[in-house]
Formats: structure tokens, C-alpha cells, sequence
DNA sequence: GCCGAACCGTAACGTACGGTACGGCTTGCC
DNA sequence: GGCAAGCCGTACCGTACGTTACGGTTCGGC
């Protein structure tokens, strides 16, 4: 288990030339993968090596500072559970789904997942548990209010959240995730986005929704 | 897409001294991840540099034959869809869900996913493809007929064998193996597993179980 | 105008590692 | 026994890259 919750504010202590650099070794990393090299960025960002090792520490320090800062921009606006029907119940899952599947399919995600993962497996730093963090637990967090909310309304029934929540998360993301990061190419359009958050809803009401009308009337 | 079929019979080619060299690298895989290096193979496996160049052509058919290696030794016994009722076509459904999770969840096939991950950043080779058809394509290959035959039976019900595997899978694996690949710890007992299979295998056939008797009846 | 700080560009250093070469040992064949 | 093939162990080479060092330039403060 890990519910580390790093720094939120990174974004910050960063100054505008800092952020340019990191935008650079962001764009560099989905253009190239894992074989970012401290030269490579310093060029496409115009900066010099030494600065990098001022700013940053050495290799893995700008690696995660990467991860961070283009976790600190995806944060998306919570979804509020207020006055909350049927309806808008359905809306909101959509709306989490389809954006769901557009964050795992975007290329930075995919390349970011990817140095994040190769990482984790030689245990030196923590990106992997940043990138849990701002991606499938801050998906958690985001959208547990909104099941409690629909629980409350008597539009959902389920004993826990958590299994709740994960039930929800594999039907949006199914093979997506492990099939993109492993290279295979996948068409996910606007359209097909759409048509998955939409079945993935349905399914997702089906097998939590209450059977019975609202507050069990 | 990706739909290559390897050489399945990449075992009948090897020599049993073969099989042991790719045997530590596989264990070295698991137990430092991808700095696998040529000489740690050499020494673990107790043979010589050149030998490894000389059988494997260089460090990514090496890391080629491994995965390949691995892979033809995780071929399950496909489940007969004879004598279909709904207790065996849940068993079976469930049975899948659990090998599936066991698999998914054991250390070889975290540190194979993970170099796979990695190497589909850099697509010099398509070690995430071999990952791929031997993994979530192959489970897809034997899932589907006992679906197909599970249709027969009038016990299923759904339109497209695709769309139905991908909702299992989701059900089955949720968010497991991404937070596995991400380093997240987290404990798949036996007990977990199995339970997972059953809640799996339940939601699955209230989504896609036939609303009437068997044949329509 | 002068000074120091920050930073750019580039050169240099050290090392890790992929790949190659070679000497010696075993083994099977004549 | 002689010989060739296959292989082990090790030394070696070349390169890529992380890291450091340094001269030159810009710029804000005085």
C-alpha cells in the first residue's frame, strides 16, 4: 500500500525558466522515450548541464520533477454531488470515464507511465509512486464522493467505496492501459472514448445501482 | 492492433544447457530488474560472453528469447466447453479469473512487463508484443470459446465475444496490474484471489448472464 | 561603470556496459 | 593419440552518458 501524498505545490517553488525546462524534458521524454539524456535536455532547453545538476540534483531529481510538474497540470476540477438525480449521477460518470480514458491514451501519460514503470523496478526513487498518486489514487478521491453522493441519494448501493470505486475503474479501463503501454496500437477516438465511458456507466449501474427506487421508498 | 503469432515452438529449439541460461536470466530479471547485464548473465548462468552473443545474437535477442522463453512455459490447459451448464461455465469463469490474477501477480511476470513496458518506449524491438500475445491476447484465445459455448448454452448473452472478454478482464484485473507495475505492494493472497474470481465471475455474469432460461426458453 | 550572481555553451573526466578477441579446457570423433 | 568444435573465463576495446569544471556573457544592484 502507499498513500504518499507529495508535495502538491511543487508548481510553486518553480520559476517561469524552470518550468520552461521541464516542459522541454516532457516533451522530450513522449518524443523519445526513457533515453532522455541530461544533454539531450539541456539542448532542447537551451540550459546548460550545470544548471540542471543546480536545479535539480542529478538524473532521477529532473526525472521526477518532470513527473511532478506535469502531474501538478492535470489536476481536474472535482465533480460537485450536489442536487444529485439519476441523471446527473449518470453525467458525472461519464464525464469521469471519458476523461479517464483520454488521460491513459494521451502520449504523455503513456510515456511517463513508462519511465515510471521501468523505475519501479529498480527500486531508486519513488516516480512510480508519484505517478500512482496523481493518477488512479487521485481518481479515487475524486470520484468516492460522488459513488457516497449517489449512495446517499439512494441511487447506488454498495457496502464499500474502495470496491466500488475499483469495479468502476476496470470497467473504463479494461486492456486499455496495459495494451497502450506496452506498444499496441490503439484508435481511441473522441467517438470510441464516448461510446466506452457511456457502456462503462451503464454496466457500472447495472451491477451497483439500487433496486429499488431512491431512499428505498 | 497487433495480432503477429510468434514462433510457438521457440522451446523445441533450445537446447536444455539453452533453456538453463535463459532460466537465470530470468531469475536475474526478477531480482534486479532491467540493468540486466551481459555479464551478470555470463556469470550467473555460468557460461561466457561470447556464448551468449553467439546463441542470442546480442543483449535484446537475449532479452527476446527470455520473455519468449517464459511465455512458452506459462501455456495453460484450455478449458472444454462440453456438457455446459451454469455451474461449470461459472467455475471455468472463475478458474480463468484466478489464473489470470495469479499470473498477473507473480514476480515473473511483473519484471516482464516491466522491461516489455520499457522497451515499447524505445520500439527497438517488440518485446511488449510478445508480452502481449502471449499474455492478454493468449487469455482471449482461450476465454472465448467457453463464452462462445457459454452463448450456445443460452446461458450467456451478448453480441460480440470481443466486447464481452474485455468487460471480464476489467472485472478480473481492475486496477491490480497497473499499481503492481507501478511498484504499489500490494498483497494478492490466495484468499484475495480467489475471492476476486468469484465477485469477477459474478459481476460479469450480471451483466452478460441471459435474462431468460437457457435457449431462450 | 563596477561587481558578483546566475547562467549558457562546451570541453573534459570517469565509468559502466555492450560487444569482441583469445587462451585454455573438455569432449567426441578418427 | 591427434584434432577440431564448442565452450568457459577473462581481458580488452569503443562508446555513450552522467557528472564536473570552466571560460564567457548577461543582468540587477550600487
Amino acid at each position: 500500500m502507499l498513500h504518499i501524498v507529495p508535495d502538491i505545490d511543487t508548481s510553486e517553488t518553480l520559476t517561469e525558466r524552470q518550468k520552461a525546462v521541464l516542459d522541454a524534458a516532457l516533451r522530450l521524454l513522449v518524443e523519445e522515450g526513457d533515453q532522455l539524456t541530461m544533454t539531450a535536455v539541456a539542448r532542447r532547453a537551451s540550459c546548460s548541464k550545470e544548471t540542471l545538476y543546480k536545479w535539480f540534483g542529478d538524473r532521477d531529481g529532473l526525472l521526477t520533477a518532470t513527473v511532478q510538474w506535469q502531474a501538478s497540470k492535470v489536476r481536474v476540477a472535482p465533480v460537485d454531488g450536489k442536487g444529485l438525480d439519476l441523471a446527473s449521477l449518470t453525467a458525472s460518470l461519464e464525464r469521469f470515464a471519458s476523461d479517464w480514458l483520454k488521460v491513459i491514451s494521451s502520449d504523455t501519460s503513456i510515456a511517463l507511465n513508462r519511465v515510471a514503470v521501468g523505475h519501479a523496478g529498480s527500486g531508486k526513487d519513488n516516480l512510480g509512486a508519484v505517478v500512482l498518486e496523481n493518477g488512479r489514487f487521485a481518481l479515487a478521491r475524486r470520484l468516492k464522493p460522488v459513488l457516497e453522493a449517489g449512495r446517499q441519494a439512494g441511487l447506488l448501493d454498495f457496502a464499500d467505496a474502495e470496491t466500488a470505486f475499483r469495479s468502476f475503474f476496470g470497467l473504463v479501463a479494461r486492456d486499455v492501459q496495459i495494451r497502450l503501454l506496452l506498444g499496441d496500437r490503439l484508435e481511441l477516438t473522441e467517438a470510441t472514448i464516448g461510446g466506452d465511458a457511456v457502456r462503462a456507466t451503464q454496466q457500472f449501474l447495472a451491477l451497483f445501482g439500487a433496486k429499488t427506487g431512491p431512499q428505498g421508498l
